[in-house]
DNA sequence: ATCACGCTGTAGTGTTGCTGCATGGACATC
DNA sequence: GATGTCCATGCAGCAACACTACAGCGTGAT
């Protein structure tokens, strides 16, 4: 029973399918194939079955892949053993974020690490839809991701049952204002209601990536659904936006909250904001070295509300 | 790192060096030192330093070892998980026992086994010194062995502290009975006492083997220490010599209390007897088949004293 | 019907890990 | 103090294994 050939078990079940699985794992699909037919000769069960021209596990490869998590943590922790021994314990942690909270947090962690001494980080920013978050794991040892807030961590990430091989560290949460120029009607205000400005021209992200789903929570309270005039997923372009007066949107207050050229309104009313989570494979979190990265995040964001 | 390599390490550490090691795993020590050096080259930590002209694990390969055993365990329950999905577990399982529990025991416990199916059992008897118990776990499957009874489990056999891969089983308590001959002037006794026996010619079991110690414990309440006149492991030789008259012996109950030839009298005021216990490595202990097998060792002697 | 996509065999090749043997250090014996 | 034995280790050679490249085939989309 071969280490490898469980990863890519792994892989295979997380992205769905040998092509994306052999990506991740920088090989060829036909490696991965024959590792998964070695892997069921040895086991002597069917591990996987043809859905139309992709692949899907058995319940029997479920159940295994499930094991060769435990499989991974336990050579992962040998490893940390080992590392305790030496004294300074050193390595590459890779770390993405997505676009707003890496401008957050990103320049600061790479400050403490550094005063850490040995770590050497690898920053990535990787700006994914909702979905792809999990997937990133298997390439990054730390992956920082929002959600909307409102969903639990394992509604809100699939794969994240016990034992499935995800690992949720809730960081904060971070409310998303109504942002509007300065010379707005609004402007003046302390804060608005939703009908207050269900009203508005909306820019909004794209569809299917993380807190796109607020903004319909804006219409909640009220008849009427917000117009969406522009779909934006830079939020320093959807600020830019705003500012020129082409309409209003929603932006995470700690990141915006200083920007000269809008207003950050807070909503009443309706709880509009996103939680931003640690993910990371179990595994990868049994390294000693990304334990302290992910101390140094959890310290950094300690005083903002945990919610 | 390696499954091969970790498995080397475990080998090493249980067997105090690189030749007996590689032995029981069926390779060079070429082979072994290789591994050892591979591995610590990915680990960056010395894991092994000579002591005299052998090899000796150092801190950092112990506590490596340890964390090899939970990798073997891991992926044994791998194996589980799919074996599950199968209808009928098969495989074989070797056990092995010493002399007097191999005649007890084997016979029903094969009849046993072969009305579950498809388990074939590899039986085999294995008389060693009490210290090699333990080292013979890395061979066979199911070890049933045995100890002094009064030693703890953890006392009795080295490396059954938690973590260290030694899973142990008791079996049963067997009191260990004076055989004396028929016509000896003791022999219509219903049993004796330490001060009855204390001066007879005694015949024991060879030094450092299972229970060797326990004949001392027939002096300790007098004054004097038995006078050994043959040393023989064989308890049929040792049950033969006793019927033709040429001295007693310490013999198990359930083993020899039906011989024709001899009679065997408790033993008061002395705790003599022997503990049987089955030893496993804890990733052989995962296995299903395995535990069927257990399960019915421990079914077979459930009526007997489990003390 | 054609194309595109995805998984899976097959042949070829590069790497890996083992064996066999020689070396050097350590303990025991004479 | 010299010799022999035992044990771990390095090196060369070899065999087995795992991967790549490519072709084939089934499936779904255009």
């Amino acid at each position: 029973m071969d280490i490898r050939a469980l990863e890519a078990l792994r892989a295979v079940r997380t992205h769905r399918g040998v092509t994306a699985a052999a990506a991740v794992l920088h090989v060829t699909p036909s490696a991965v194939s024959q590792q998964l037919s070695t892997l069921q000769r040895d086991v002597g069960v069917q591990l996987t079955e043809r859905v139309g021209r992709g692949l899907r596990l058995t319940a029997a490869g479920d159940a295994l892949a499930d094991a060769a998590v435990d499989v991974a943590v336990a050579l992962e922790k040998a490893r940390a053993a080992c590392e305790t021994f030496l004294e300074h314990p050193g390595g590459r942690v890779s770390v993405s974020a997505f676009q707003s909270g890496a401008e957050l947090l990103l320049p600061e962690l790479l400050t403490r690490v550094r005063a850490l001494g040995t770590i050497d980080l690898e920053l990535l920013d990787e700006d994914v839809a909702q979905d792809d978050f999990v997937p990133l794991t298997d390439r990054v040892d730390v992956v920082i991701a929002h959600r909307p807030d409102g969903e639990s961590a394992s509604a809100g990430w699939a794969q994240s049952e016990p034992g499935r091989g995800l690992v949720v560290v809730p960081l904060f949460r971070e409310p998303l204002d109504v942002a509007v120029p300065l010379d707005h009607p609004l402007a003046g205000r302390d804060a608005v209601r939703p009908e207050d400005v269900v009203g508005e021209d909306w820019i909004a992200v794209r569809e299917g990536f993380p807190v796109a789903g607020v903004l319909a929570g804006v219409s909640s309270g009220t008849d009427r659904a917000p117009r969406v005039s522009q779909r934006i997923n830079d939020f320093h372009v959807v600020a830019a936006l705003v500012a020129a007066g082409h309409g209003v949107a929603l932006l995470p207050r700690h990141t915006f909250g200083r920007h000269p050229a809008i207003r950050l309104l807070p909503l009443r009313g309706i709880r509009a904001a996103r939680r931003v989570d640690v993910l990371m494979r179990r595994d990868r979190a049994e390294r000693i070295v990304v334990r302290r990265v992910v101390d140094e995040l959890i310290a950094m964001t300690a005083a903002l509300d945990r919610g």
